[in-house]
DNA sequence: TGCGTCGGTTGACCTGGATCAATGCGGTTC
DNA sequence: GAACCGCATTGATCCAGGTCAACCGACGCA
């Protein structure tokens, strides 16, 4: 683990009074911290505390359900999955976390990560030491401010799950929104690589694996999408939305 | 409204001092902070922020959907119910609320709630202005833990809806859960009332009422509980717990 | 005391998606 | 390039739970 401080790849922002002060580009706390217009002297000390993790390989584990918590990451490339097994020993996955989102922080209630997180291909981690962050937010009520949203966020996002809606619009739901995320990142909306298994899909949504290829099958017949492999085009992207509305709900 | 300060019930307190600190005993923040060992000044000024709102009726909203954000709310007595409804106009219910729980977290990224409160009979409440909450937070490494611990909770707090689980085994599960609930706050964890409605409990497990009419029907003729209209009493609460532990894993 | 209403229960039937069972098809290994 | 392996696809069947419809029973009201 690299000791403190950023490694590539960078931004450079100019500070207040001229000076630079670099963050790594897909830190979500480092960008919106800038967003919110600290001064320098702060930014170095939220700079300090990020550390780069070293890079995981496809299939390493970031952490593992009962570990003891003490930071939260962004992801600053690659894709994560979070997953549970239940008492049978079968998988249930949790999440998929893209570049620029977070982990852990469902983990700072019990101290403990509740959930295992695994690398889904090569993934590059910031990780912030959550005490050194809560203490720092003491200081900086944006920062505090900041954290409390990341979190507040979070309790709403098993939208996908909840509710009890047709296969069809799950899917079309979790196509949208990997769009929307890739989009938020600046990266197309429209061609993207799944970076997940069938599998993965099948159990994130509560299907069976055989009913997502189906309806990937029906979709493209339909000329909603086009995938080959991993690889995914939405053809269609309004009509998905359409079909994934009354999931998403705006 | 109330301006500000506790009305009835309150729980006497000795401080450092020997003075008298009066909190609302059902408070969540207060006797958390009060665990924590915070001097009495510190005490007033979260007592300060405190506003117990006048009661609720049954039906009647505590917030909206898209109303401005300024407070999250601790239950005093009753029971909460909170929703969306879809674009069919069909409600889904997204919790219920016991005394001693906190409701509105999921509003501050927004800064409005996301969903409907509304009252399942007379409901009683502590207010907190959010923002006046935050600033005490920052002098206040406790507050602040406690309320990043409340946010954490929540995330993972999905669990019933999460997870494809059998009628049954989120029915135990729903009951196991409220019983859990009702014992941490020192009521029978075996006998209780129902506030909800069958149907709501149905749209909550996202089941047909048909389907938790039937169940309850089997639980008791298995002899796991003993249902007459909104009581209930958990006859063999081990049994009911094993059924639910596929959902409640632990 | 009869009537209406609304939540709850019960029965009969139907269907979306799970399950089971093959088969296909890149990729990797030798 | 043959053999293998794991993921993905496709087809055939099954069933948990949804839907529709009827009925019940508690409560309020005139």
């Amino acid at each position: 683990m690299t000791p403190s401080g950023h490694g590539q790849p960078r931004r450079t922002l100019l500070a207040d009074d001229g000076d630079e002060v670099h963050f790594c580009s897909t830190c979500a706390f480092s960008s919106a911290c800038l967003e919110q217009g600290y001064d320098k002297e702060r930014l170095r000390e939220l700079h300090v505390l990020v550390e780069h993790a070293p890079p995981f390989r496809e299939g390493e584990h970031i952490f593992r359900e009962g570990d003891t918590f003490d930071a939260i990451a962004a992801v600053r490339s690659g894709t994560v999955k979070t997953y549970v097994t239940d008492l049978e020993g079968r998988e249930q996955v949790l999440g998929f976390f893209l570049p620029g989102e977070v982990i852990g922080l469902n983990a700072i209630s019990s101290a403990r990560y509740p959930c295992n997180a695994v690398a889904l291909e090569t993934v590059l981690l910031c990780r912030f030491s959550f005490p050194r962050m809560a203490t720092l937010a003491t200081r900086m009520p944006g920062l505090q401010q900041q954290l409390f949203r990341l979190l507040s966020e979070d309790i709403g996002k098993a939208n996908l799950l909840t509710g009890d809606f047709t296969a069809e619009e799950r899917l079309a739901a979790f196509l949208a929104v990997l769009s929307r995320r890739y989009a938020a990142r600046g990266l197309s909306p429209t061609r993207f690589r799944l970076a997940m298994a069938r599998t993965d899909i099948a159990n994130y949504l509560r299907l069976a694996a055989e009913t997502v290829s189906r309806i990937l099958r029906r979709f493209q017949d339909d000329g909603l999408i086009r995938v080959d492999r991993r690889e995914i085009e939405l053809v269609d992207l309004p009509r998905l939305e359409r079909l994934a509305r009354s999931v998403l709900r705006n």
